[in-house]
RNA sequence: CGCGGGAUAGAGCAGCGGUCAGCUCGUCAGGCUCAUAACCUGGAGGUCGGGGGUUCGAAUCCCCCUCCCGCAACCA
């Protein structure tokens, strides 16, 4: 566990919904990681922000009868509001509107125009255009040809556009993503990455001349920065592009970003931004890695469709922990899966109630009941062998163990290893086996509210064993429910270990003095 | 042949060349009583979508087929 620097972003969403369920994911994604590395002494820069301008911005503005900068200061508001009760602890939060990201987005621009000999050039957008919604439609959008919202045909318009020479930087972009130089995780991203390259890639624009919310062209302030091709820029803006070099530097150049997403906007990560960071001659990012879609009982999540689910609910119902929890819980990160409304209960009872909860509570409560809530006299010469033989907790050399023929630390091993690899499910899976289940049945088959009378030596180094366990899993499920892990502490009578960072003194074996006073405290999760 | 993913016990998922194919939920039968009607033990339940091949050995690698799903300039 080095001490190094990590930055991470999310994407910025985009303020002309309310967050959702996808926005949530991704963003507790982010923060597990972020409150992992900085668990480690990590340097870490977390980044997550609101997207802003656009035509739809502007559109939806007006039809609420408000100016675009009110909309936009409503919705941000409400990210943040949704992000802090999640208990995301990000760095910053960049708004496309801030002064500094538009001066930030003149001077790239302005670099990519290089008056006129850069690889911006002038041409000419074709494209379906509706005068109801002030908007070009795809294709895919009409129905029977015509706008779904306006009931009539749009009309073929052409606008003057810039455009921007991908085509130029293909073949480099391709080659750093094969060689990993930008690394797309997972592989098959990655090989889907590489497929849009097969397929053909064309030079693409940057500009609208119709749209008026926006950030105009340094070079041309009747045309607007095309909204996508702004919003990436905020990874750079946020760090000081342009008006901070040295912490620019330091993040971009020197650590480099991970990028988290999902993979509908895959595309603009992995082959637009890279390309236009080369254009403006920077370095292209280091890691990209792209997540699964929801889908809710079989079905693909849609506004259309109204299955759409609110973070707000989830929170509300669960808490903030749990509902980080249980969404990262649900499948492999990079992966798509289904989400089913019954799970979440099934799921909070079966890991968090029955299991964590209740093993908290009921080792608290022996020691409350059998030793005046005093942390018993530690014995490291035990460890605990299950039925199987395995070994499953072992504190023969003053570390959590938990893996059969594995060293002793296995479980922290394997949890780094995990995380590190964006594997969450099977991280909080690992918790689950390797710590809550064998210390469930080391106290079934040790029998404890017998020994306290019959052989309290035994009893002791029982529970003073299975207390040390329980402060080790208060650190091992920081990151992914930070509440929780206070309240751990705070129950077994350390509420100052939540401010320490892990290490190789934090995860000793041992942390918990003997004699400390604990204080059972309220049930960690009531069951529903 | 547009690109990519998936098909494993009743349900949801892991495993991706080699211990009896695992885990969670559910279910059945026991046990325990410290705990949030919780916990522990045991059982039932799978010819790993179909076919062919490679291999001493395949759920795991290769080929073909069937069926689902996502993407192809709104959206995590």
């Amino acid at each position: 566990m080095a001490k190094k620097r990590f930055y991470i972003t999310t994407p910025i969403y985009y303020v002309n919904d309310k967050p959702h369920i996808g926005h949530a994911y991704t963003t507790i994604a982010a923060d597990v990681l972020a409150r992992w590395h900085r668990l480690e002494g990590d340097e870490v820069f977390f980044l997550t922000g609101t997207d802003e301008h656009g035509a739809k911005v502007a559109q939806s503005a007006e039809e609420l009868k408000k100016t675009p900068q009110q909309l936009c200061d409503e919705n941000s508001k409400k990210f943040k509001q949704a992000f802090k009760n999640l208990n995301i602890d990000y760095s910053y939060f960049i708004r496309t509107t801030d002064q500094r990201h538009k001066e930030a987005v003149a001077k790239f621009m302005q670099k990519l125009w290089k008056n006129g000999e850069g690889d911006i050039y002038e041409g000419t957008y074709e494209g379906l255009y509706c005068t109801g919604c002030e908007n070009f439609l795809t294709e895919k959008e009409l129905i029977d040809g015509k706008c779904p919202n306006h009931l009539k045909a749009p009309e073929k318009i052409k606008e003057k556009n810039y455009f921007f020479k991908l085509e130029k930087y293909l073949p480099q972009v391709r080659e750093l993503i094969e060689k990993d130089e930008i690394k797309i995780r997972p592989e098959d991203k990655k090989k889907e990455t590489l497929g849009l390259f097969k397929q053909g890639l064309e030079d693409f624009s940057v500009s609208r001349e119709r749209v008026k919310w926006g950030i105009p062209l340094p070079f041309d302030q009747s045309q607007v920065t095309y909204v996508w091709v702004e919003a990436l820029q905020n990874y750079i803006s946020a760090i000081g592009y342009g008006d901070n070099q040295k912490e620019f530097e330091k993040w971009w150049v020197e650590t480099g970003p991970l990028h988290l997403m999902a993979k509908d906007i895959l595309k603009f990560h992995c082959v637009y931004w890279p390309a236009l960071l080369l254009a403006a001659g920077e370095k292209p990012p280091k890691e990209i890695f792209v997540h699964g879609f929801f889908t809710i009982n079989g079905q693909k999540m849609s506004k259309s469709l109204g299955n759409v689910i609110d973070p707000e609910e989830l929170v509300k119902k669960y808490g903030a922990d749990a509902t980080r929890y249980l969404l990262l819980a649900q499948f492999p990160f990079g992966q798509d899966g289904d989400i089913k409304a019954e799970k979440f209960d099934e799921q909070f009872n079966a890991d968090l109630a029955n299991g964590l909860g209740n093993l908290v509570s009921r080792v608290l409560n022996l020691v409350v009941k059998y030793n005046e809530s005093k942390v018993p006299e530690r014995d490291d010469s035990t460890f605990f062998v299950d039925k199987t033989g395995m070994m499953t907790i072992s504190v023969k050399n003053g570390i959590v163990g938990g893996l059969s023929g594995t060293t002793a630390g296995g479980v922290w091993y394997m949890l780094d290893k995990l995380i590190n690899r964006f594997d969450f499910s099977a991280a909080i899976d690992i918790i689950m086996q390797r710590v809550i289940k064998p210390c469930n049945q080391v106290i079934d088959n040790s029998k404890p509210w017998e020994t306290w009378k019959t052989d309290k030596a035994s009893w002791e180094k029982l529970m003073y064993t299975l207390l040390e366990v329980i402060r080790h899993m208060g650190w091992m499920i920081r990151p992914f429910m930070p509440n929780t892990s206070d309240e751990i502490f705070k129950q077994l009578g350390i509420p100052k270990e939540g401010q320490k960072i892990l290490n190789a003194e934090t995860m000793k074996w041992g942390g918990l003095p003997p004699g400390t006073k604990i204080k059972k405290g309220k049930i960690l999760f009531p069951r529903m």
